[in-house]
DNA sequence: CGGTGCCTTGATTTTCATCAACACCTGTGG
DNA sequence: CCACAGGTGTTGATGAAAATCAAGGCACCG
């Protein structure tokens, strides 16, 4: 937990004390930034708890803010035209996100709802275009943001094509386990924020009850434990083994 | 087709005659730039030609060049761990491709082959901060392709995740008719560039054989005409029926 | 303590991959 | 000119994977 002054519940309040400098000195956009630069950048940005499961945008509306993520982890949801809904990626403390600017869009092409209690700031879009001419750094490193997305877009694609549900699922869980997790006594991983098997099934392009399956399988083979909402992996070798088999 | 002066086949040879500036004129990173500006940069770039089939460069390889395809179909592959391949998109003349260097990445993250023959322009990847630096409408220009990707790639996996195959079929064919398309008498549209079963099947994560049978139904049915390796939508409206049945 | 959201398990059905066998087109080299 | 080889496309039979349907249990919250 990053040391923060919570904001009431649900208001779109900005903090009232001056947020500090050390938030964003280990973040990649910001690592060639000058302290005083920081500052200047700090100054402009509004700062927002969203509680779990609220939406701090959604996908078709016009994009007017970019995101740094602070706290927690943001889901990021794409609803078919059949109204089906699916999750793109998983973004993990200390990214940016929202940021269609960088790529000449003027609305989000996706929903972003909050994982977990998540602690965003939030600069205008306008702002984008200064950003990048005066901090050569952050345009750069929002640039191998994207890039290393689009990398994962391609790999998600891939596994949808040719992977089956059960690889597919335990790949989910150690993407998830490796982002955001957390280490346990004993040499397992939890994932840090709640997760459902329907989000799963989201994730992999299954069901509930194929998820249900899988896990229960699993936990009596001693790969994962889960408690309602929480999963952790046990056996990220083992579970890992099933993710992608051995050619051989 | 481009009025071209055609060099000799298989080589890496640039061109001898000057490249005419009309080439750019029309195209979206160029729109910006005077006839001297377009001169310089057309001096700067190699133009070769590739046979279908032909690899322009491969995934995991030093991006030592980016692309402009002048004319065909370029084919974005991607290997997986496992040795499959699939395909992950189609670029049609006119884009930008290979630019590893937008996104700061230094190894293309796919393979590009020539799905049919292809002319190319390319320059050396370190004109790229040039590029951007000095014509302002490139680097957006080079932006939107990203983002229009992107958005490609996320509707690629909702598709994959919450569609049946005969559904991603039907998708995968309207959307190569709409890219890189030709009228055909009778209001149909003809793929412009050489199409198996097994490179839909690549594309929508099936197989050679379900492929097969579902063109053969809609020949059937007089939705789709093909030869060997062409393969025609003369019903458009109805193969889009097809692809995203109304949600009543 | 009732209700809602989350999870489990079994039975059934659908979809699609897999396997096998063959027909066809196209270019090549005798 | 013909034979043939290799890439391409077809079709049927079979089976496995996973969705769907149905019914109920369990945790958490007011």
């Amino acid at each position: 937990m990053l040391c923060f002054d919570k904001v009431g519940a649900g208001g779109a309040l900005k903090v009232l004390k001056r947020l500090d400098e050390s938030l964003l000195t280990g973040l990649a956009p910001f690592r060639q930034m000058s302290r005083a630069e920081i500052r200047a950048v700090l100054d402009l940005a509004a700062s927002r708890r969203y509680p779990e499961g609220s939406t701090v945008f959604a996908a078709g509306f016009p994009a007017e803010r970019f995101y740094l993520l602070l706290d927690g982890t943001i889901r990021v949801l794409r609803t078919t035209p059949e109204g089906e809904q699916i999750v793109v990626l998983h973004i993990p403390a200390g990214q940016l996100f929202g940021i269609a600017p960088a790529i000449g869009a003027t609305t989000y092409p996706g929903t972003a709802v909050a994982a977990s209690e998540v602690i965003a700031l939030s600069w205008p879009s306008r702002l984008w275009s200064d950003f990048t001419a005066r901090y050569p750094g952050f345009g750069l490193q929002a640039m191998r943001t994207i890039g290393q997305r689009l990398g994962e877009l391609h790999a998600r694609i891939a596994d949808l094509a040719t992977r089956q549900v059960e690889q597919r699922v335990a790949a989910a869980l150690m993407q998830m386990a490796a982002q955001g997790g957390r280490r346990t006594t004993g040499g397992g991983i939890e994932i840090a924020f709640p997760v459902t098997r329907q989000n799963i099934a989201d994730m992999t392009g299954s069901t509930l009850f194929t998820v249900s399956r899988l896990l229960s399988a699993w936990e009596q083979a001693g790969l994962v434990a889960s408690r309602r909402r929480h999963i952790a992996v046990t056996d990220p070798h083992r579970l890992m083994l099933v993710a992608s088999p051995p050619p051989a």
